[in-house]
RNA sequence: GCCGAAGUGGCGGAACUGGAAGACGCGCUGGACUCAAAAUCCAGUGGGGCUUUGCCCCGUGCGGGUUCGACUCCCGCCUUCGGCACCA
């Protein structure tokens, strides 16, 4: 008998499936007859390095659920390509002293190989590299669209600067003060940047969350959280000596009576004209230049101590005309609201530490419902059931009403209104480095910024010598290139030198996949309405509010432009866990890796496929074991004997029966439920193992022979979406063709009733016995065969049964 | 601090809707095969106790509660992980 050889068995059917085009999906033609069809999607990966083990969990993932929908009827969409540009890429080549673009295309090679020996079904034909000018040309074209819609535009902004990788980063890529990539700690800088309009669609992006059909909850709060939407007023305040309204957000409106002083941020446009020509003049603009030159982390930590400094100017608070002393302090955000706030010591945390740090007044206009405050107590926590004290006509009032009652009353005065403020920021796209989509815009002399026509797309990115970063875009060096004519008026003009962030290029990649080739148009309308919503997007956490948020927000842009017809790019999402080995998350700066390829030489691809997703839940974290593999190993090798023996007995006699196959048809059950319903991979694959351990002791009877046949193929048949290959090899010996497109087994619900079941017996709650009993019997008669087992009768010992509880089809408890 | 998720044998984990806790795998122990080893096959394996064919007690982070019955539901804690965090 041969051993099994899953390298031999591997580079067989992964050439047989190459050679047949098995997993290639044309896009329908017009006369095609409607067919059921559906996009399987993972992230795709960043070359700058080869593949790791939690890529091999995604795309495994990913490949489970494609076989199995295959095998349901369904056309399945499974297309794959690479995020090529972007600082992850430009990085590894700075590091190895080579141009980014030898060293992408190297690990897009390696990449690709691991791809195919890891036997994923993708059709190749669609492969994609976002570096590649048949790809950016149409990044270029889609940043024109946002531009004429006026969602593209260029500001001056305080913006975060990454001083190791020398550029401007995006909100989204600053973690706790720091580098997203590198870790560094990040600094604040104004500078003219291009910004996307994403706030524009906060709304949006908020609201149809609710039509999305499964995402993971997490990432839907993550997501909330980070659009940050708060209801309020704006509450407009008044310098009378110098004619000044400077407006405020407030989400308290109730506690505006409370309101003792008032400060403006450092970046606020007010505070020079406030401090010019007055004592505070010189204090001011030294706060405000210390404030600008202070980390972003630093000045972000609510754990500092307050700073700030008075203008010795007052302003006046609408609702009861009180002059309020306004500072300036650096824990009121530029980017917030409008930059300038009311404070409430009495009920704001925030405004309390400042008060108490610079001796202000705290007055206090929030009562619980009782009516008590404390003399003693300044600060009051903020709760559901309290009213207003010390607020004139509003005094009384439950906070909820008063929030109402007062900005109705400030409403029809016009000093104020109801209105909505976002955490989130427009996303800066521009980066000052090399490897990434050129921004097709000039700047001219004459006419100012014009877009580069349609027709001269793509803009190349030109070969420069240096592409190090060194603050400004290495573009800039490429004299030749930068310098180029107007459009418009024909003279001379300068290229944008700054490059789009990645997360733009992977914000649109999905609807290429639908038509790749096309080089008319970024895709054929119609092929991307066919295939979208993506039906299974699968992925990394890391993504949640990153790429996630962008790709929600193209996707509705593009829909208001008229490209696509949807509104929401992934219908279902599920996020895998991340790997840790020896008790730490995966990673290579760690040094705790274990290398796919490794594992796949020593054990082959299948033991390591299906370790993966036997490791645990497959959205938990998960720890990775050596042993654990040698184990998927062991049983692979078992499915071979057990295959190859029932191969070499040949056909059976007789229909197929018994225990074993009331089996094999539970086992189908619960495969096809536990994938198909509840999204679970791990115990598919434990139900399979149980059926081949059956079968291993039937297979010691002769008389089941035909049963331990349909129970080998059956177990074969359920495995194959984990492990096609041997799964493949074995249908072929026992005598069938093409597992990979061959009908999903049914269970026979025949089969799954059963004629007896195990009758657990209860005394107060505690088994005391079970018994084999027919099905359908009465409950009386259930009771009567629980009474007659010796254990429970030795417990009952003559006692009084008060309650007997029956659970059909499963148990009696007896209640003494 | 706020929000979210999770705590089950020596380890990874099962237990879906409140009904046999520990499926399956790893590890370990014993046996078969072998000159021997590897591989393979079979059996056992939560803890404690006893009058050991078997029976009893304890047991799902901790403390309460609901229920005939709780890993599962409720209340209060503890711990771990993830996210957010001067966002007015």
């Amino acid at each position: 008998m041969d051993r099994y050889d899953p390298q031999a068995i591997e580079a067989r059917w992964q050439a047989e499936w190459e050679r047949e085009g098995a997993f290639v999906v044309p896009n329908p033609s017009p006369e095609d007859a409607p067919r059921e069809h559906t996009y399987v999607l993972e992230m795709l990966p960043y070359p700058s390095g080869e593949l790791h083990m939690g890529h091999v969990l995604n795309y495994t993932l990913g490949d489970v659920v494609a076989h199995i929908r295959r095998r349901r009827g369904f056309t399945v969409l499974r297309p794959i390509g690479y995020d090529a540009f972007g600082l992850p890429a430009e990085n590894a080549a700075i590091r190895e002293g080579k141009h980014p673009r030898d060293v992408t295309n190297r690990n897009i090679a390696a990449i690709r190989e691991q791809m195919k020996r890891l036997g994923w079904s993708i059709d190749w034909s669609r492969e994609l590299s976002t570096a590649e000018p048949d790809y950016y040309h149409w990044t270029q074209w889609l940043f024109l669209k946002f531009f004429e819609a006026g969602l593209a535009y260029r500001k001056g902004a305080i913006v975060n600067w990454c001083p190791n990788d020398q550029t401007v980063l995006a909100n989204e890529q600053v973690i706790d003060g720091h580098c997203e990539r590198c870790g560094w700690e990040v600094e604040a800088r104004t500078l003219e940047q291009w910004f996307f309009r994403i706030t524009a669609y906060a709304d949006r992006l908020l609201d149809d969350m609710e039509t999305l059909e499964s995402w993971p909850e997490r990432v839907l709060t993550m997501q909330r959280n980070w659009i940050g939407r708060s209801e309020g007023a704006e509450v407009i305040f008044r310098i009378e000596e110098l004619d000044i309204d400077i407006p405020v957000f407030t989400t308290r409106p109730d506690t505006l009576f409370g309101a003792t002083f008032f400060v403006l941020s450092p970046e606020h446009p007010l505070v020079e004209q406030l401090a010019k020509g007055t004592p505070h003049e010189e204090e001011v603009m030294d706060y405000v230049r210390h404030a600008a030159g202070r980390p972003v982390a630093e000045r972000a930590d609510p754990e500092n101590e307050k700073s700030g400094v008075s203008t010795g100017r007052f302003i006046t608070n609408p609702v009861n005309d009180n002059r309020l002393p306004i500072w300036v302090s650096d824990y009121v955000l530029m980017e917030y609201g409008t930059g300038a706030i009311m404070a409430v010591p009495a009920h704001d945390e925030r405004d309390y530490a400042f008060a108490e740090r610079f001796e202000l007044p705290i007055k206090t206009v929030i009562a619980p419902a009782d009516g008590e405050v404390s003399e003693d107590e300044a600060f009051v926590p903020h709760s559901d059931d309290e009213v207003l004290v010390d607020s004139a006509q509003f005094s009384s009032m439950t906070s909820p009403d008063a929030k109402k009652a007062i900005v109705e009353w400030l409403e029809s005065r016009e000093r104020g209104r109801p209105a909505v403020s976002f955490r989130l920021r427009d996303w800066l796209l521009s980066r000052q480095r090399y490897w990434g989509c050129p921004i097709p815009i000039l700047y001219c002399d004459e006419c100012g910024l014009v877009p580069v026509p349609e027709d001269d797309l793509p803009v190349l990115l030109p070969e420069v010598e240096e592409y190090v970063p060194k603050g400004r875009s290495p573009l800039a060096a490429a004299e030749d290139w930068v310098a180029t004519t107007c459009p418009k008026c024909g003279g001379p003009a300068r290229r944008e030198t700054d490059t789009m962030d990645t997360f733009v290029d992977s914000s649109w990649y999905f609807l290429r996949y639908c038509d790749p080739q096309n080089d008319e148009a970024p895709f054929d309308p119609g092929m991307v309405d066919y295939w979208l919503p993506v039906n299974q997007y699968i992925g990394g956490i890391e993504h949640a509010i990153l790429h996630l948020l962008y790709a929600r927000f193209f996707t509705k842009v593009m829909y208001d432009l008229g490209i696509v017809g949807f509104q929401e790019p992934f219908a279902r999402l599920f996020n895998q866990g991340m790997l840790h080995y020896r008790g730490a998350k995966m990673s290579k700066s760690k040094g705790n890796v274990v290398a796919p390829d490794e594992m796949v030489e020593r054990y082959g691809a299948e033991a390591v496929r299906l370790y993966v997703l036997y490791m645990g839940p497959a959205e938990d974290d998960k720890e990775w074991q050596d042993a654990g593999i040698e184990g998927m190993f062991r049983f692979l090798g078992r499915l071979w004997r057990l295959g190859l023996e029932v191969a070499e007995a040949g056909p059976t006699e007789g229909e197929p029966g018994g225990p074993l196959v009331r089996r094999a048809h539970e086992t189908i059950a619960k495969v096809s439920d536990d994938i198909e319903r509840r999204f679970q991979f791990n115990t598919p694959i434990a139900a399979v193992i149980e059926l081949v351990n059956d079968t291993y002791v039937a297979k010691e009877d002769p008389e089941q022979a035909a049963a331990v046949r349909f129970a080998t193929e059956t177990a074969v048949s359920l495995i194959q979406p984990y492990v096609p290959h041997i799964a493949e090899e074995l249908w072929q010996r026992l005598g069938h063709e093409r597992l990979w497109s061959t009908a999903w087994p049914e269970a026979d619900p025949a089969l799954l009733e059963r004629e007896t079941f195990e009758l657990v017996v209860q005394v107060n709650g505690r088994v005391r016995g079970r018994v084999e009993v027919p099905a359908g019997l009465e409950d009386d008669e259930l009771v009567a065969r629980a009474k007659e087992l010796p254990r429970v009768a030795a417990h009952l010992d003559g006692k009084e049964v008060k309650n007997a509880i029956v659970v059909p089809g499963r148990l009696v408890n007896l209640v003494v």
